[in-house]
DNA sequence: GCTCTATATAAGGATTGACTTATATAAGCT
DNA sequence: AGCTTATATAAGTCAATCCTTATATAGAGC
């Protein structure tokens, strides 16, 4: 399963984001889902599943608590390619950057002319 | 359609990023999509009509030819979700920034302590 | 006006995905 | 050992998605 069809699913995406705050249980994430999502426990649990096995998520057991944490590899790869489409809103910060360095060169420019005078 | 459901589709992944180059007709997207996938005219269109419904392409009429391009705003709101991850991966710029930062009023500190001797 | 080309839409079928309920597994406790 | 709690898996259903073929629309050129 590709990185964005994971992400597709805003269960899934609420999952993370619970995440984002630091590991919890599967169990503290199914009540949280529950109640935003009104899905059974199997239905979540299958999300974390998918999570796990698409490796947006890491699990360790601790007793009969399995504890999940973010594993953020897939979603620096999303991260990346988006990366190509970040100058078309980046644009005017480019335009400020490629301004700002024709702006130094020219007073150097200037500064040396009035150096040589 | 949720952003990231119109970029689970690895075809509607890639039209965007054939349109990172500039604008393109209807027709040589097809051409390029059908070269690289195998599916017919109307699946591209279909496609397109997605990418057009979700924000993330627009299209300007030139005689019969459909000329599309790529509509940043949805992929800066991906760009924007992402944002609360990256310090997963930015986590060893924020620490050397603090470390700098930490860095900095110790040197300052000590310059004081000399000074003050 | 007819025909050709570029593109879109319609209708239908197959696959996939996200649920559900029922059940399995295994740790913890008495 | 038996019961309870935490979590996962199995099996089946329903809806959505993506494709196909067939067809519609409309500009261009003869």
């Amino acid at each position: 399963m590709h990185a964005f069809d994971v992400l597709g699913d805003p269960v899934r995406r609420r999952i993370l984001e619970l995440l984002v705050d630091g590991e919890q249980t599967s169990g503290s994430l199914t009540t949280a889902i529950q109640a935003e999502f009104g899905i059974s426990q199997p239905a979540v649990s299958q999300h974390l599943r998918v999570l796990r096995d698409s490796g947006f998520a890491s699990v360790r057991a601790e007793g009969v608590r399995r504890i999940y944490l973010v594993n953020p590899a897939p979603l620096r790869e999303v991260d990346v390619w988006l990366e190509q489409f970040r100058h078309f809103w980046n644009q005017h910060l480019d335009a400020l950057a490629t301004e700002l360095a024709r702006g130094k060169r020219e007073r150097r420019k200037t500064t040396e002319e009035k150096r040589a005078k």
